[in-house]
RNA sequence: GGCCCCAUAGACUAAUGGUUAGGUCAUCAGCCUUUCACGCUGACAGUAGCGGUUCGAAUCCGCUUGGGGUCACCA
């Protein structure tokens, strides 16, 4: 049988990380399975709807590069895969549960189930007392009938069998065992006849012929509902995975507060979809070898959910951090190029050349983490330093420093070749015949052309800016000097 | 609190009964050097504890401790 698996969001309005991590594991067992990959939207709580929550969903799997086969504005042969466009379905199949004795019908209001929960709080877990609550049971079916066929409010609850135990066997975990005494009588169908989670995911993963269902850890505990679901139905269940949770550094469920967690965020902060999808694959399994630098198809090569790790994992930002210099490091020069010119736009920086974009870019590629830290670090590229750091001027800028400076300038002006290479040549052999060493004048030039202590090599900045822009600072700077405002 | 899940260094992990417990991030040091980085080399640092099974345990079992998740007409 070919697998089949889904990835099954509600829409929140954002794509979190840990979604994001178990959409690509279900992505990658279905890839590497060739099987097929579904996603399905449960928006089964009309309360939470979010405007172009699914959109954005959607925007950012395809930035993450994880495709699928069916689902919203794909279709397939299971459409449709937005759960609100499914509630006659449900419906159906709750009556059938209904029918079955396996679900009943309950008329409580919310206030009476709070007081029943209060009833006896020292109790270490309050179940929906099926025996004193206003339902089937203790109405009558015949009342229970009346009052539903006259409108009254009801919902439909699981008949969960008294003391037994439910089993399943997890694909991570192994096998899980729960009494019965331990769940409540699930609400199936709420009361504005929308189903509930539960109900909708088991018939949705049985009619759509969900192989195995990849979820995170939180859904563990309402397994057995779902067990007892497709128990109900007389329908073979589906395999499960339960995935560890992805972890703040306090070992809390990964949430906001600590940083961003939404993917569009990452995006926007300047990860590249690559380092996140590298990364996070990497959080909680691994191919087992000594690398940490994986393309997509060797996941999927090597992908195999048993190997999945129990314990929950830290989101290391400072890791992904490093993991994206990875991937800038080896990026082509160009389509780094195509992601700074927005950047510099965005800071009235225009009008230069992709080429020349490029050049710095390959200057400045091993000392930044982002693209977005050209600008920051990197200003004089595009246009003469105005701030010269004090203590760097006060350190090496000497009383002679003009006085050996100007020959220098001279060749500087007289040469045909201004490359790197030749640059450190002609600056050498000057500044030794002198009797000095280089980096007695490379600190004064990196000075007066910069303005900072810290930046790329120098003649190889030198060359990236050209000839004349070099002479133009160095003879401003000399000006400015002379009239003692710096 | 009940139930469920989990436990290798600060973090991510490898080792599925036999290794000096391996790799990566972070941290620290040295080298390189033209500043800052990169890179290279090295260092620090781990099987939560206690019992048991076994010739042999990070690995299997039990207990303890610790952490997390979950207990809705939310998913």
């Amino acid at each position: 049988m070919s697998v089949r698996v889904r990835f099954a969001p509600s829409p929140t309005g954002f794509l979190h990380v840990g979604g994001l991590r178990t959409a690509l594991y279900n992505y990658l067992f279905a890839r590497h399975h060739k099987g097929t990959y579904v996603l399905r939207i449960e928006d089964t709580d009309r309360t939470r709807l979010v405007e172009n929550a699914v959109e954005n969903l959607i925007k950012s799997l395809k930035w993450a590069g994880i495709d699928y086969d069916e689902g919203p504005g794909k279709g397939g042969d299971y459409a449709p895969y937005i759960q609100s466009e499914r509630l006659s379905i449900y419906k159906e199949y709750a009556d059938i549960l209904h029918k079955k004795g396996a679900a009943y019908y309950a008329f409580d209001t919310t206030e009476e189930i709070d007081e029943m929960r209060k009833r006896n709080p020292g109790e270490s877990f309050t179940k929906y007392d099926r025996t004193s609550m206003k339902n089937e049971y203790t109405l009558g079916e015949e009342e229970s009938k009346k009052m539903v066929d006259s409108g009254t409010s009801y919902v439909l609850r699981l008949k969960v069998p008294d003391s037994t135990t439910v089993v399943f066997d997890d694909l991570i975990r192994g096998k899980v065992e729960v009494s019965t005494n331990e769940i409540d009588d699930q609400v199936l169908m709420k009361s504005d006849g929308f189903p509930t989670y539960h109900l909708a995911n088991v018939v949705d993963d049985h009619l759509m012929k969900i192989t195995h269902v990849i979820r995170g850890e939180e859904w563990l505990p309402s397994t057995p509902k779902h067990v007892l679901l497709y128990h109900a139905f007389g329908w073979e269940k589906p395999l499960f995975a339960h995935l560890p949770l992805l972890l703040n550094p306090d070992k809390s469920k990964l949430s906001k507060r600590q940083g961003s967690v939404a993917v569009e965020d990452f995006a926007s902060e300047g990860y590249f979809s690559d380092a996140i999808v590298n990364f996070v694959a990497l959080l909680g399994w691994n191919p087992s070898s000594d690398r940490e630098i994986y393309t997509i198809d060797e996941l999927i090569e090597s992908f195999d959910i048993e190997k999945v790790n129990k314990g929950g994992a830290v989101f290391d930002r400072a890791k992904l951090e490093w993991m994206n210099f990875q991937y800038l490091k080896l990026m082509p020069a160009n389509e780094l190029a195509d992601i700074l010119t927005p950047i510099l736009e965005a800071k009235g920086i225009t009008g230069f050349q992709t080429e020349y974009l490029e050049k710095v870019i390959n200057l400045f590629r091993e000392r930044i983490k982002f693209v977005k830290e050209i600008p920051e670090i990197a200003g004089y590229m595009f246009s003469s330093p105005q701030d010269f750091e004090q203590e760097y001027l006060e350190k090496h800028w000497k009383g002679n420093t003009v006085e050996i400076l100007e020959p220098l300038l001279d060749k500087y002006k007289a040469t045909g070749d201004f490359s790197h290479s030749a640059l450190y040549e002609l600056t050498k052999s000057y500044i030794e015949g002198l009797g000095k060493k280089l980096k007695e004048i490379i600190h004064p030039i990196r000075l007066m052309l910069t303005g900072k202590s810290a930046g790329a090599g120098m003649f190889e900045t030198m060359e990236v800016l050209g000839k004349d822009e070099c002479i133009k600072r160095i003879e401003e700077f000399i000006k400015i000097k002379e009239t003692g405002k710096i």
